[in-house]
DNA sequence: TTGTACGCGTTATCAT
DNA sequence: ATGATAACGCGTACAA
């Protein structure tokens, strides 16, 4: 491979006018231009990004940290942050932690010593301190995380309230009383946030609080299609389920289909996210929209301001709002 | 951030011997490895893999070029390779170039100027001069390519006419004659050798070709949505209906079932690849299994292979095998 | 076993 | 506008 160096010779000038040509920079001679870029033809010439870094400390890469790829609400995110990542010429290392800390920690630990110009952190397991440290080290934007971080922080983070809101006034209006909801994991923070609107809409609405209404599933489809079942069960069974995100609802669906028990004449089912398969199962997902594109859009754009040092010191935090989709899986109680 | 300088002032040794615990070379003293480790941690050290890029050529990252992470086929491929990669001390660049010649360009000019050690390249579109002259720069791994690929690359490609023999195979167990087709981008390789396979199949099975059974899609549920349709709007439709991905097939399933056609009683349908969401539709889709996540596995092992030169300068080329999953959309004719 | 000097490819700073 | 040269942080010979 060969180097700019090369080039120099090749077109017989100094290594800084190839490096100014390179660069885009204006000072430097028409013919001079050609001759290096005839040059650089001839010779094949391949830039090194890891010299460049070596002064200048910019790589233009990003690391974008997320539980899995293979959960249908993050692929959307990461083309997000990939396209947007694009039009800044920056390459994004796709990283699953699992929502795992260590593994978590391996690879911010990974990233910074291949110097990233900044991280996209979803659903961070570490703790404060460590998020406050690695906020010093790097451009960090963090995304669906806890209201009460510090101001320290740029945050992007869906409004789930605003979500559970708009499910439950649709369940209302749809007459439905009987209104069971099954959770997320309840480590993360969204998913206790939506559990705990979910109740504050209950009493708003002066509806019972029901324990034997509210199963704690894994955002797994498998949940949703076990909840239902359970909740089916029961001698007085609701009317209406809400679920934390669509995989469960899809699973609640699957599940209930089976028995015989018809969506929505009998039973309403309400999901959470809106990822691709909800319009096309049958019958289509009614659903809070969560917009996972722009949520990625908009933590890359974040994280080119947070580079530039745009935003001083004090943090930033957007909060995306939600939509409710109106399909077929709801209807009156 | 402190550099191996640094910590060699700390810790009172050498740089030499900061790089040997770094490295983990056998030959340090007990002694000062533990006071490199303990320095290490006092001055806040960061490796820097740029530097060691520039002397060791390697940078332990590879670059995963797909069409788009968002296709449903994708995330479990990324996500084989990422975990693959992950074992192997390996960051992954995720590109998408949305089979798009130019953009494919871009992204592999841009890894190669990275450093990348090696490239995995999914539906590659460039021609193959293009592809030879990549495969002399790095380490590379070409995947879902023709058949007719040189022996000097690494391939990993699925045997889609396996793959479409088992589902033909088992629409005639189930008394079909009148098989329609359902073709994704005929650009595409993988799609040419299924529509190919179909039609060899039924000529041996001895059943018409008819023109009119055979739409091209374009991989999208809405494409397949309109082929089913259109399908079933013919004077004499057909009792089942082949899709080359699940996508297609799970559209197919919703047009008809709006159509108040029942599956699989009065229409079959028959999907490609086994997406996770083909088990949870109602009714869920049988269809022919892709390994997935294996293909990611194993794409990445022969890159680590042929990065390591393991394979001297001939060719590999593994064909992973399909599989037929029964589900509930294949009836009797 | 440890220390030293040099090279990797690029950019920034000067001086011209 | 251009050229020469010193950094950048790490690995690796080779010498001690």
């Amino acid at each position: 491979m060969s180097t700019i160096k090369d080039v120099a010779r090749e077109a017989g000038v100094s290594l800084g006018t190839v490096s100014n040509v390179l660069n885009g920079k204006p000072n430097v001679k028409k013919e001079n231009k050609e001759k290096v870029q005839k040059a650089i033809r001839k010779v094949g010439f391949q830039y090194n990004m890891a010299a460049s870094f070596l002064r200048t400390k910019t790589s233009k890469n990003i690391g974008l940290i997320i539980p899995s790829i293979t959960n249908p609400y993050y692929p959307e995110l990461a083309r997000g942050v990939s396209d947007s990542a694009r039009i800044a010429s920056l390459t994004v290392f796709l990283c699953n932690d699992d929502r795992d800390v260590s593994k978590e920690h391996r690879y911010v630990d990974e990233l910074l010593s291949k110097g990233v110009d900044g991280i996209i952190l979803v659903k961070p397991q570490m703790n404060l301190t460590e998020l406050q440290e690695l906020n010093r080290h790097t451009a960090l934007v963090l995304v669906d995380v806890g209201e009460d971080i510090g101001t320290e922080f740029h945050v992007i983070n869906v409004c789930d309230e605003q979500g559970i809101i708009q499910g439950m006034t649709l369940l209302r209006q749809y007459g439905h009383k009987k209104i069971a909801f099954v959770s997320g994991l309840l480590e993360s923070y969204s998913s206790k946030c939506r559990v705990q609107t979910y109740r504050r809409c209950l009493a708003d609405y002066g509806f019972d609080y029901r324990p034997e209404y509210v199963i704690s599933g894994n955002y797994d489809w498998q949940s949703g299609y076990t909840a239902a079942r359970q909740l089916m069960q029961l001698d007085d069974p609701p009317t209406a389920i809400f679920t934390s995100n669509d995989l469960m609802a899809l699973g609640a669906i699957k599940s209930t289909l089976e028995k015989g028990i018809r969506i929505p004449e009998e039973l309403s089912i309400l999901g959470f996210d809106d990822i691709d398969m909800s319009n096309l199962c049958t019958p289509a997902l009614t659903t809070i929209h969560q917009p996972k594109y722009e949520i990625g859009i908009e933590s890359m754009n974040m994280l080119l301001a947070c580079m530039n040092g745009e935003t001083p010191k004090n943090g930033m935090k957007t909060i995306l709002e939600t939509r409710l989709v109106f399909r077929d899986s709801v209807g009156y109680a």
